[in-house]
This record gives structure tokens, sequence and C-alpha cells, in this order.
DNA sequence: CGGCGCCATGAGAGCGCTCTCACGATCGAG
DNA sequence: CTCGATCGTGAGAGCGCTCTCATGGCGCCG
């Protein structure tokens, strides 16, 4: 169906990835600050052109090459000892004034602070590290297959709202996708050896084993959504997803819609369930009932699930799709079949991921509020860790915006 | 436009964050495998009803506080020192088989590792970090505005390469947004003292500071795209923008399109340049021209642009869009106005995004492999910091991707 | 059989920091 | 003026690891 056709290069060159010349040195031995470093061997190997491999090192392999490594490194960052000398005083006090402590002359104070400031002091985070057992570093964990991750606007609006969150504070985000048991293994090493202090687990599917491992290793945890076995010690926040599945019901059922259906996240999340219930409960309140297929929360099983819902009910005319995504999907099952958006099916979503104000019609969904999801998680992570205090888990509540779609 | 009418939440209860009872104790007092934590002050506050805030620490703060902290923090998590006990050797041999190195007995090998893996022991980075410069972390840092950096699939899929690329190695990802100047300084501060071993630096503006001031520290960097002004050193890995340009010109040029216009990206990034001036040169050979104006990558700059394009020649009938989510404003503005794509104006967009694909019709675009991009880029950065060697630039080719809309 | 070299191992010195403890100076109370 | 309390400061002990250097055992050559 697509046709491809290879870019020529700037020069018309033939078809393969180009090297440029110049642009810098080949060979690193340039002088910083306060740290040199000097490239030994050179190895300018100029080519690589093609796709350059990481020649397969395993984890273990790469810190045995750097203990391998002859390249003489001038370690020469200031240190607490020179700037305490700088200042005339002991390192102990120039330490306390640089974490704040009190039990200091405003004369010494003020000295240490201009001796560091002189030097371009900076605290090393590994030797701190190491004495306090943290680290500075949260995890954002993702527990999906890299694809879904980075097609559902989901998680990195969640990313973005935990980055927001922790932007001010001296602590940094390091991000992972673990989806393989390998990957899951590799993380926990990670957490255990890295002191993280703390991590961030979205999209958990199923009885995930990562939180209850991370718990056990001692490092907090929290969850986006609420996990299908609760973890004792654990926490969440999570949108009012059976409240959300109410109001897309109510949305369709006031529509004058009457033949309804909903396609379904994958039920092993209860981000899923709670919005097949809430779409499902409201509709029983009102003494009506509705279809239900199965999907995964994908734009592709929306699509199949939308299809095959007008195949075995061709007089369907309201559709609930538990994400965006999906309603995507449906709206091209729907157009595909030749119908249209609103007048012969009415479709809501549940997200309000950006795309949903940008097709045509526009989709009608349920917002919930992902980037302050994002940021209430790490507020509330960094306070377990603070503390050890386990706050309860926090629902919020979710809101139907109007679109054109029903 | 849109209504908004918020969820009554499952029990329908007022319009706040609902706080659940349960789901775990209020305090934390949970043993670990090898580590203990006993949650001193309980302070369990019920509510945090709203949006909780991180009461305003600052980065001194946040460490102050665990310095203040009186909790108890009991370590026990075993030591190189316990695992060499146990196998009867002194720790220096039992780093030697934990590190890889050779010179070890396959008897002592076999004692430490099964002593290793007894006791669970894994290497504190902290510590390891402290003697070999070490830390095992790269950043992935995007120098944009929070929104365009999460409303973009582009930079996500960056990263999805990234990470993917280091996977495998233990090696995690930082990931961070430095917008700001203070965001900028607080992530230099970072890197020196987190002996941040290397950074992937994404679309940068302009000719931005922070390449040249983590390079100043010591610190190997490469950049994802052309930076405007080459900074010594520092290598780059980009799609090959002006080649890319060109296979829009000539696909509209082929297509019979003979009124064409350009929509450009922020002219203070080479993409953006590079783009056009293929797109313009390409025309040129033909002995063609186009029009041009200026967007910024994002959705609504290309609706506006088209919007603009449209109303000085109405009679336009091709249009190359320098990104994808420009392309996808221009869709609108055209159908807004009547036209029908490609009948009317045929659009070619530049990414191939997700998105190009799922829209009606389908966006022709340029595609560039940004995934592979992100993988190339940690690839390359690994290497550098492994040996000093700074590899040449790298031009990856772009390709056109046909479908309906060109 | 003495001596040389090689090799596996252990002892120990830090990496840069935090934090305890001891010490001298200052101060108010008796 | 003396005594204990208080306070700012310095000395020093590690955190857990890597890596140098010394050591002692062994094989090999003369």
């Amino acid at each position: 169906m697509n046709q491809h056709q290879r870019s020529p290069g700037s020069g018309f060159q033939p078809n393969r990835a180009l090297v440029l010349g110049g642009g810098g040195p080949a060979v690193a031995s340039w002088t910083a600050g306060w740290w040199v470093q000097i490239a030994a061997q050179a190895d300018s190997s100029p080519g690589c052109g093609t796709s350059p491999e990481p020649d397969g090192w395993s984890a273990f392999d790469w810190h045995h090459r750097r203990m391998a490594d002859p390249r003489p490194v001038v370690r020469s960052a200031p240190t607490l000892e020179s700037v305490a000398s700088v200042a005339g005083v002991s390192r102990a006090t120039a330490g306390r004034v640089l974490s704040g402590a009190s039990n200091v002359t405003e004369r010494t104070r003020e000295a240490v602070l201009r001796a560091a400031d002189e030097l371009g002091y900076v605290t090393n985070r590994a030797a701190r590290a190491l004495m306090t057992q943290r680290s500075g570093l949260i995890a954002f964990v993702v527990a999906e297959p890299e694809e879904r991750f980075f097609n559902d606007p989901h998680f990195s609006l969640a990313l973005r709202g935990a980055h927001a969150a922790v932007a001010k504070l001296d602590v940094q985000l390091v991000f992972s996708i673990v989806h393989l048991d390998a990957d899951r293994r590799k993380f926990e090493r990670f957490a255990r050896a890295g002191h993280l202090d703390g991590a961030i687990l979205a999209s958990l599917h199923g009885d995930h084993p990562l939180p209850r491992a991370l718990q056990a290793a001692g490092i907090p945890v929290i969850l986006m959504g609420r996990p299908l076995v609760p973890v004792a010690g654990v926490s969440y926040v999570s949108s009012d997803n059976v409240g959300g599945g109410r109001l897309a019901a109510a949305r369709l059922a006031d529509g004058g819609r009457t033949r309804l259906a909903t396609i379904t996240g994958p039920r092993d999340m209860t981000a899923a369930l709670d919005r097949e219930s809430g779409f499902l409960g409201e509709l029983a309140v009102r003494g009506r009932s509705g279809l239900v297929v199965e999907g995964d929360f994908s734009m592709e099983s929306g699509r199949a699930a939308m299809t095959e819902l007008l195949a075995t009910r061709p007089d369907i005319d309201g559709v609930f799709a538990a994400s965006d995504l999906m309603a995507l999907g449906a709206f091209q099952a729907i157009t595909d079949a030749g119908r249209s958006i609103p007048e012969d099916v009415a479709v809501v979503g549940f997200d309000d991921s950006p795309l949903a104000a940008t097709v045509r019609p526009g989709l009608t969904t349920i917002r919930q509020p992902v980037v302050d999801m994002g940021a209430t998680l790490a507020q509330r992570l960094l306070r377990t860790i603070e503390d050890g205090t386990v706050l309860d888990p926090v629902l919020i509540p979710a809101e139907l915006v109007a679109r054109e779609s029903a």
C-alpha cells in the first residue's frame, strides 16, 4: 500500500547512511574547567558508515572495560576538602555550611559559600549517596511493551507530570520500560544497587510482581492506577474510572441512543474493568443494557472491535470506547463501513488525549487529568520516601468533554 | 466550544479528589529482605484531599530534612565484605571475581559466585561510582517547553530508541526537560555532581549553551540533529533533511502540482532550514519556485500557516509541511476552507509519525527513522564515553512514504 | 638444589562525603 | 571568680567499593 522511496541524500549519494567529515576533531583531547581527559589510543576509525553496533558488551564487560582502560583520568573536580582549605576552615565545617546546618557563624558561613562559588563546587552525589543511602533518583517505570508506551500519549503525559513535580527538587527521574521478565530483574538489580529512592509504576497488568519485589527490597513504590491485587504498603493514584464509565453511558443515553456497546480495555487492568462496570452500571440504573467487546486500549484493537460490533449488530447507534485510541480505531471502522459519526453512530472515548480535539468530528471523551496524576504520584512518592508515611490511595474525578462525536 | 461536566465519582460524591480508606496501612513499618526501615513519627494525615503540594522544598531542604530525620535506618544490604567472608576469601578477591577479572582460581571463583548468589549481593553503585568516576547514567535531555515534547511523538520515539539501545547494558537513562535557564543550570549541576557519564541532547534551538557547558564540564555529549553552531568535540546524528526536502518537492512536482509552498519549522533549527533549502533547491533545479511560511513544527502553527497561505494564494495546489504535525494542521485549514485533499491541494509532511498513517486521507510524508536515530545516538555516545573517541557526525537517509495526500 | 619469575591472594589505601565526638571558647549563674 | 552549660569548630571514623602493592607459594631453569 505504501510506496517507499529512498532519499538520494543531500548530494544524491548512494543509498546508505552518510558520514560527514569534519564537524569536530575525531580524537578527543579537550581540556575541561576542572577535569582533564586524554584520549590515549586514537582509533578514530572514520568509517562506522552503517549503523554502529554496540559491539555486544554485557553489563559486565562495560565495567570490565573501564577497569582495563589505561587512559589517565585526572580527577580535579573541587572537593569539599578544597573548598574548606580555600575558606580556611575544616572539611566538617564546610560540609555543615553546604548542607545547611545551623551552628555556624555568619562569618565562616560566608567564607565557605564564597569559596564554593569561586571553585564551582558541586557536591559529589556518589559520595553523598554512599553516606546517606539516598540517591536522589526516582524511577518512572512502565510495564508495557515499548510500542504501547510510545503509541499511547497517556504514559508520556504522566511522565511529564511526574517530571514537572520533581523538577524543582534535587531529584532526577530515571526512565525505564520493563516488559520482559529479564527487564524486570535487571531493573530490580538496578533499584537495589542504585539506591533508587523510590519508583512510580505505571500500567501494571494483572498481578505484576514488580511492586512486591521493590517493596521487599525496601524501596517505596506508588502505582498509577489501582492494582488488580492490592499490595500492602503500596498506595496508588487512579482516575475515577467507574464514574467516567457512568458519564459516558449517561451521555449516550441522554443523547437518545438506545442500541449501545462498549469496547473495553484489557481485562487484566482495573482501569478497563472499572470503566466497563461504570458504563454497564449506569445503563442498568436506567433499565438498559449494552454489548461488550474487549480491546487492549490500542487503536488497532478499537478498529477490530468496532468492525466486529458492526457485523454483529448493524443497527448499533452508540459506542463507548475505553480509550481515545480505541475510539479513533472505531472511527475508522465506522467510516469504512460507510456510516457517519455521530449521525449513525455516536462515539465516546476516554482520556481526552491530544488527538481527541484534532480529529474530525471532534471526539467526545472522558477526561482524566493524566498530567496532574503524574505530578500527584511523584509528590506522594516523595512524601513516602521522606518519612515513611504511606498515604491513602487517591481517586481523581473524571469529567466529560463534549465534542461532536456524541 | 467544549462543554465540560464533572464526574460524579463512583458514588456520586461531590466535586473533588476522593481519598479512599484502606488499601494499605497508613504507617509504614514493613520489613524488607535485608533492609529494615522504621517509620518514626506517624503523621498519617488522612486529608490531602486536593492536589497535594510538595510544600515548597528547595533542593537544599530535601537533603536537610533527611539529615534531620531521626529515623533509624538499619543498613543490612550484603556488602562485598560479607560475600567475601561467606566465601572464605578476602574482599579483594571477591571483588576480582565479581568484576570479572581474570587471575582467579576456578575454585575460589565458584565459591565467591555462590556466596554472592546466596546473599543476593548487588554491587553498590554509589560506592563503585565513587571509585570509578562512572555512574552508569546517561541523560536524555530535551530542550523544549514541556508541551512540545509531549505533543510531538518525535521525541518520545527517539527516547524509545535510546532506551532500547541502552537496555541491555548496565546503564540507565535519566530523563530531563530543560527549557528555562534555571532548568539548565540545575541540570548542569546534576550532571557535574552526579557524574553523569554522558548526555544526549535533542532539539536544540539556536546556539544553545548546554552542549558547550557539559562539554566544558568534561561530560561527553551527542546531539540529535545538527546544531546551528558547531561545537568542537561534539558529534551528532541527523536525518538527511535536505534530501528529505528534495523528495517532497519532487513528489509534488512529479504529481503535476505547480503552485507550491512550504511551511517551515522554526528558523533557529537546522532541521527546519535544511528541509526548506532542500525543498526550494529541488524546485530551483526544476526551474520553479515556491512560497514559504514559517511555522514552529506544532499542529496549531501548521493550521495558521496554511490558513495564511490560502488567503495569500487561493490557487495553491501543493504544500510541503516540515513536520507531520504541521501537515495535520494544514489538513484542518484546507478542510475548513472547503477544499479537498489531495484533489485541490496535495500535502506532504515530514516525520512519518504514527498519526500519518491513521488520518484520512493518509498523509504522504518523509520518513525519518527516529527510533533508530535514538538508538544510534545512544550507541555512539557510549562509544565516546568508553574511549574518548568522538565519531564523525552521521546523516541518516530520509525516505518518501507515499499515501493518499500527495 | 638455589634462584628467578609468575601467579593467586591479601592487606590496605583511598574515592568524597556525612556525622559523631571531643575540645576549647564563651557565657550566665551562683 | 568558679563551675557547668552552650556553642562553634576540628579531628576522625567510616559508607562500600576499586585498585595498587606486597607476599607467599609454586614451577621452571640453570
